[in-house]
DNA sequence: CTCGATTTTGACCGGACGTTGACGCTGCGC
DNA sequence: GCGCAGCGTCAACGTCCGGTCAAAATCGAG
């Protein structure tokens, strides 16, 4: 499982299909059930993150999310609700949810904060961190944050490391800047600002002659291993 | 099927033939109806996209959606309608339209939508977009973006990629300068300009004598290859 | 709060790329 | 054979995009 799935916990029909089809068209993998019941028996090892409704028919909202997250420490909880008084909203982060939408949402909005839990998640282990990334020289160990060339290790900074590790993931292949600006910052933004190109520019300052980081004009990048 | 035939649903007079004019004078095969009970009649396997107006005389619009997406899962659906609101939407996704267009649109935004859903469709159904595209000598990987003829690769510009891409997937049929211009310069102004005429001579240059651009004078070109 | 590490910004530069326009050529109809 | 329209060819130009660097802002640990 590349991307954790996602598991939707929603009773009313029309916005639980809508959810489930736009994510899926995001490219997640996507389950889904319509009570507090059924979504604690579903969310095994296979979920990473749950949308989670706060009205649901059987039991309290803020109860299954208490009980989901005593059992999956490392699972992210997103709630959904129409209640969005200060109250309700630390009630529900003192519940052990992760982040909170009032109803209604802006679809933008929420795909933003679902990319952020994924990657959140992704990267604090829950993904199969011995699954070992590699491309020519280059291997990256995701659980320990670690990057080598050959024999030595690199030495990287945060954003260098996951840009880095986006370009061997996809080695070969182009990477575009959109695809690149989603996944690490997050933001669709890409109008005047040069903070990709200066990543780009230590990393290729930090990789020997074996790999290059090619530049596609108007597209993107390409990580090319001898 | 070349290009995949558009259904246009709408009552209005005004707007329906308005939109038939304009679709085809872009080269598509367009067929048109005024109510939902004709929609899903006419809904044959030529139709690869749908524009659906949601203020239909007889049955509702999300419901005419709803059932066009049951027999067709490969069918683009794209709704137009006056109703803007965030649960609007949601339920017309969740209705199974793949994009939503709020009236008053602008023709230019509804011919871009046109086009990429055109493209899915398209694509979807005949090639995977990591395959390999080749012709002859020419092999194309759209996923690294490069191009080799024989075994050295050739130098492309991100415009003349595209151009032989195209051509390529056509390989041994004539694309007319109009199809060009629409999918690789998105505009049918072919007037007195010599740019697909220099991208045509630049990728003749970077060619070898296996593949040849033939000329269709007053047609088009063709990629013909030993 | 302070300091150092990390990230982002902004200015500047260089060059690749697309486009244009003038001119020459060629096929096709008359 | 003539002329026209469509295409080939080439050099030149303007634009936009990415590379580069230093300075500023932000973050995070202590």
């Amino acid at each position: 499982m590349a991307t954790p799935g996602i598991l939707v916990v929603e009773d009313d029909e029309a916005i639980a299909s809508g959810l489930v089809r736009v994510l899926e068209s995001e490219g997640y993998a996507v389950g889904r059930v319509d009570s507090g019941r059924a979504a604690l028996g579903a969310a095994g090892d296979e979920i990473g993150l749950v949308v989670l409704d706060l009205g649901l028919p059987d039991l309290d909202g803020l109860d299954v999310c208490r009980r989901l997250r005593a059992e999956r420490s490392d699972l992210a909880i997103l709630i959904l609700t129409a209640r969005d008084t200060e109250l309700d909203i630390v009630a529900g982060l003192d519940a052990g949810a992760d982040d909170y939408l009032v109803k209604p949402f802006r679809l933008s909005e929420l795909l933003a904060r679902v990319r952020a839990h994924v990657r959140r998640v992704d990267s604090a282990g829950a993904r199969r961190s011995d699954e070992p990334l590699a491309a020519g020289q280059l291997r990256i160990d995701l659980a320990a944050r670690r990057a080598w060339e050959a024999e030595t290790e690199l030495s990287l900074r945060p954003k260098e490391f996951e840009l880095l590790a986006l370009l061997v993931a996809e080695a070969g292949r182009v990477v575009t800047r959109e695809r690149i600006m989603r996944e690490i910052w997050d933001t669709e933004w890409l109008g005047a600002t040069k903070t990709l190109d200066t990543h780009v520019l230590t990393l290729r300052g930090k990789l020997g002659e074996a790999s290059a980081i090619t530049t596609l004009r108007g597209i993107g990048y390409r990580l090319d291993v001898a």
